[in-house]
DNA sequence: CTCAATTTGTTCGTATGTATA
DNA sequence: TTATACATACGAACAAATTGA
């Protein structure tokens, strides 16, 4: 009675739109598509795997979710960079859904920038050493005179951190870092702003990362990534206890 | 002339499913839902937001995709666990993605498992100081079992490093371990089989982890971390000389 | 600049598969 | 087993964005 249409699928369990997606996988793999190559039309998708527009976009929905897939309306779908830009979304989300525990999420994100980047610390001193980088040095000036007119530099922040990893060749790590970087600028506003005497300190301690960096000295580097978080660690300290009191 | 109905939407810019995509989530932070509560049904939904099935069912896809939302056939949606498995799906990909490099991305992998296992090793040495895990040290004796066999032991280790972060109270930092140990078994089996001096020597170092961490010795636990990781690395080089020649 | 072609975005109607009671 | 509620799939039509003639 029933003419099983779905014999045609390795197997009925999995939905369409699941095997869609690991068919555009498997053809962005197949064909060593790179990130920025056009893919084949909606259209001819349906045609050439044989299913409906509505399941080639919901497959399509997924690896751009994921960052697979880059879909530009009225022109196009491109293979994704495939960044970390989902995990940033997913972490930030998962940092303001706890409504108990409110800090809890950005202390665990802040401990494991640390954790990089003191577990990075020998490979970048030995990338550094010996060198000198003005681009470096004029991030963190300009930190020093937006702190004096009272501004944020949070451009120039993201700018230091990223520079200082850039010699490394472990792309996930700097990728990772960043991301990181990402979920705590915008899970940090809950904090309030800081004091300037922190803030101050922090400025400070980018230019001990950068200087020690290029003195390849390993402990220095150490000493000045501690420095770096002490301030923000206190404050988050601080708003916890003052959140369970 | 122009009727505008898309006045209602915060901003006309960005698209139907990707407001809906913000509205669900919101709702979901603004109702203090928690993973595993039940979520309106498709058709609740697009009476509430006021959009067409389609476009909920596209946003709903994303956020699936994320972890974010569950969604359970012919029985209803629910909130996902917001789990780190889109990571690890990323970044399995990535490392198929590229056919130059072929183990560059495993290799990444390994490195920066280290540098997570190094990082918190105080934390796990303090954590484990005194005590006496009989499970722990029950999944080596597994291996050993397994390895005498010539069987493989993937469950016992993955049993293994869980249980020996189980204690931290950094959920971000077991997680994303857990996650890069997923994408690390699911990259590997390209290197093949790897020789039994080294998985004995793998094996090793698991009991030198679990007693480094009961002891509470730092130290001697980040040689066993090293040593842990030392054949891999080993076979990864090798197989990368090969490629290149 | 305007027009037309191409491509993705949105909607609706209908039929089907699936889980629960 | 039946009934109900729900998600899944398909196809057609129209809207909106981009590109190039």
């Amino acid at each position: 009675m029933n003419p099983d249409p779905t014999t045609a699928n390795k197997s009925r369990a999995r939905s369409q739109a699941s095997t869609t997606m690991s068919e555009i996988k498997d053809y962005i793999l197949r064909t060593h598509l790179e990130p920025g190559d056009p893919l084949p039309t909606e259209t001819q998708m349906c045609e050439s795997l044989g299913v409906s527009r509505s399941s080639v976009r919901e497959a399509v929905r997924t690896l751009s979710a994921l960052d697979i897939v880059e879909v530009r309306h009225g022109h196009g779908m491109f293979v994704g960079n495939v960044s970390m830009h989902p995990m940033v979304e997913l972490l930030v989300f998962r940092g303001l859904l706890n409504p108990g525990d409110d800090y809890r999420s950005l202390a665990e994100i802040v401990e494991v920038r640390a954790a990089l980047d003191h577990a990075f610390a020998p490979a970048v001193c030995r990338a550094w050493k010996g060198r000198h980088d003005a681009e470096l040095h004029a991030a963190v000036d300009e930190m020093v005179r937006r702190t004096e007119r009272g501004e944020a530099f949070a451009e120039q922040d993201r700018f230091f951190h990223s520079r200082l990893l850039s010699p490394l060749d472990n792309r996930l790590f700097r990728q990772l870092t960043e991301a990181f970087w990402d979920v705590h600028m915008r899970t940090s506003p809950r904090l309030g702003a800081p004091d300037p005497v922190d803030i101050r300190e922090t400025v400070d301690a980018h230019r001990a990362i950068a200087d020690a960096a290029e003195a390849g000295d390993v402990d220095a580097y150490h000493d000045a990534v501690r420095d770096h978080y002490k301030p923000l660690l206190r404050n988050l300290q601080g708003a916890r206890e003052r959140a369970t009191s």
